[in-house]
DNA sequence: TCGTTTTACTGAATCGTTTCAGTAATGTAC
DNA sequence: GTACATTACTGAAACGATTCAGTAAAACGA
């Protein structure tokens, strides 16, 4: 192509300004062609389609209109990790589900920030973005793109994150949810457990810990899961201290399976394992024929969310169901409704419940009590 | 709260020119303190961040930016559905972490416009979008909004839809993808085959129609598979007419449970189904049992997508594998070259495979001869 | 000390719309 | 024929920034 001239790209676009010109109208009246038919005759307005069609105008440029109108048309979501990430994890997915409904009745478009990976974080992102409210969901507490998000003094709400002023706030029991779990366990009989958890910190050391210092955790529901796994152990007069904790820098089968392997490799290794997702507590159930384990009868496995897959899987996880697209859902009705001036849904938790299913049983040579039955945590 | 006054959000967000005047220097100077520091004292640039801190200013408006940069940071996504439908179908969900990544390698936001769901589709959307350039996935032929997506005159990629002038495009070869599923069955020794398809028009009518007119369909994909399947029916010296196609509105179990129950309730039904989804399929292994067949002795069932899901269903589905997360991924590094001005990857054909898995065998009493092997249909 | 460069800032134009307050022309009422 | 309403359009001021061409002052070299 001989010569760099960027290929034709250069033609200004035709501005509307150029369209009343052509007709020797004001600049007005091809505006309200376009957003007031009614201000003008049927014949003038077919004129200054034409027009348009023949300089090649598409419409009014979204930008100058978002200036003026002062709103942008889309929503903001702001997610703890990569992108990708969320995308391959059926829970946020399953959340982002709920959000584009409520964006979609609206009629708005659901702006997914570039992620706000580890390292590589971005805060302009959050400061260029077009958008007339946030959703921010699952990010950690001392994450500087919420208070970014916070700072541009729109609309807002936050989703499994510890509230912030008045700002409304969706998410779960996470703490009363994770006891529900580890009481499951110790009722079976269980007495050495193991947790795999989320990070811990921002800048996650991966490894081992332990249980005693839940409050630690930079991110709001792994505190409370923590704490609540805590809570149940201590209840039943087991040390909190000799729970090993591993942390993983990413919710993902692969980093479930290394932790399984590290947390079932030391000698008095757990009998049962807590997991704070489905995808980890997959992990655990690939690791387990490996390390020569049987489920449910040598390793017991809870998970956290019941992602579908976690009914097909062999055994079927026992886990803790909590309602993602309703999640995601709630959040954007009640973002939606502050846009619009609407009274909002109210925030809350919303419930969850311990499914239990085939990955959990007492322990080899443990007679078990009575069996507990699913126990629901909620609050309005 | 007694009188409805907004409850306090009516105070306006500061401004730049506000932060300029109470230090008394040059809106100018402002504007330099956060895009060019160089351009400033360090002391001053300090003094305007604090000025700014004191009047709640949070930075330029994005808006305001956008319009005087003229570029918007984000490309947005058109989908041919509600977006929660999207969310809810793993080969959707594969295509949009592809474009995350490179939107996200690319600092952009990406933004999922409002579905061009039947029926309530709002071009205004569309134009309304502040983007600076689109991925059209999964598009039917004739939809709007691809018009409107093109009117705007920005960079765009289509994915899955027929081209467009010289419109990078990105896909597969549907055609042969689907006649190479088709060839499996035949030479697994099936005569009576049945077609599970997308919707054939803008307006489905849902219900039975048969394989003799695939140029019909308005959905360019839907179209070229509906062509391979005829085409190696034909080759086989079958009856294309006598093929029939159920068609759903939309990809889901749901839908493939209903269309199997219709196309196996006839007399003479077919011995194997081709589904133009894994989704689709799936529903197909759902109503097998409550017909009294039992897969693949009874029937045999072939996917497409080869979605993660469709290894671990009972009996694990014989499909065609496309790579989903590369699909994305490719259209939208294509798509940001295009908005750099750098040399973009070639668009291209990508590739697909035929994985053949415990869905599909002879059918009941028929001796079958040599098995053909994967076959990879391939186009650089 | 003079000329030149560098530093630190400013003024004004511009990005592309929307909207509000008019205004001239036409229509209606009596 | 006058008063009033309606219709069809216009002018100009926002909306909130960025940027380019300057300019005055300070620093520098010889």
């Amino acid at each position: 192509m001989g010569v760099k001239d960027r290929a034709g790209k250069s033609e200004r676009r035709a501005t509307l300004k150029e369209v009343a010109a052509v007709l020797g109208v004001s600049p007005a009246t091809v505006s309200n062609a376009y957003n007031r038919p009614d201000q003008l005759s049927p014949l003038l307005r077919e004129k200054v389609f034409e027009a348009a069609r023949g300089l090649g105008y598409a419409g009014p440029d979204p930008v100058a209109r978002s200036l003026r109108r002062r709103r942008a048309g889309a929503v903001g979501v702001l997610y703890s990790d990569r992108l990708s990430y969320a995308f391959a994890d059926p829970a946020a997915v399953g959340f982002f589900e709920g959000i584009s409904v409520a964006t979609e009745e609206a009629g708005l478009g659901m702006l997914l920030l570039p992620g706000s990976a580890r390292g590589a974080r971005d805060p302009e992102a959050v400061g260029n973005a077009v958008v007339d409210g946030f959703v921010i969901y699952c990010m950690a507490d001392n994450d500087p793109l919420v208070g970014a998000a916070l700072g541009r003094r729109l609309p807002v709400v936050l989703v499994d994150h510890p509230g912030v002023g008045d700002v409304p706030y969706v998410g779960i029991d996470d703490e009363g949810a994770a006891a529900a779990a580890a009481e499951h366990l110790i009722s079976l009989g269980h007495r050495r457990l193991g947790v795999i958890s989320f990070e811990l910190t921002r800048e996650p050391a991966g490894g081992l810990a332990d249980l005693s210092r839940p409050e630690r955790a930079t991110f709001g529901p792994s505190r409370a899961r923590l704490r609540g796994y805590a809570t149940a152990i201590k209840r039943a007069g087991l040390s909190v201290s000799g729970v090993p904790v591993f942390e993983c820098a990413g919710s993902t089968t692969e980093e479930g399976r290394v932790a399984a392997e590290v947390l079932l490799g030391t000698q008095n290794r757990p009998t049962a394992i807590l997991c704070m997702s489905d995808q980890l507590a997959f992990g655990v159930l690939r690791a387990a024929p490996g390390l020569g384990l049987s489920l449910p009868g040598d390793l017991s496995v809870v998970g956290f969310d019941d992602v579908p897959e976690a009914q097909r899987t062999d055994p079927p996880l026992t886990t803790v169901h909590q309602p993602h697209v309703e999640k995601g859902l709630l959040a954007g009705r009640i973002l939606v409704a502050q846009l619009g001036d609407h009274e909002p849904p109210e925030a809350r938790l919303l419930p969850t419940r311990l499914v239990e299913r085939g990955s959990t049983a007492p322990p080899d040579g443990y007679k078990s009590m009575s069996r507990p039955t699913a126990r629901s945590t909620a609050r309005s």
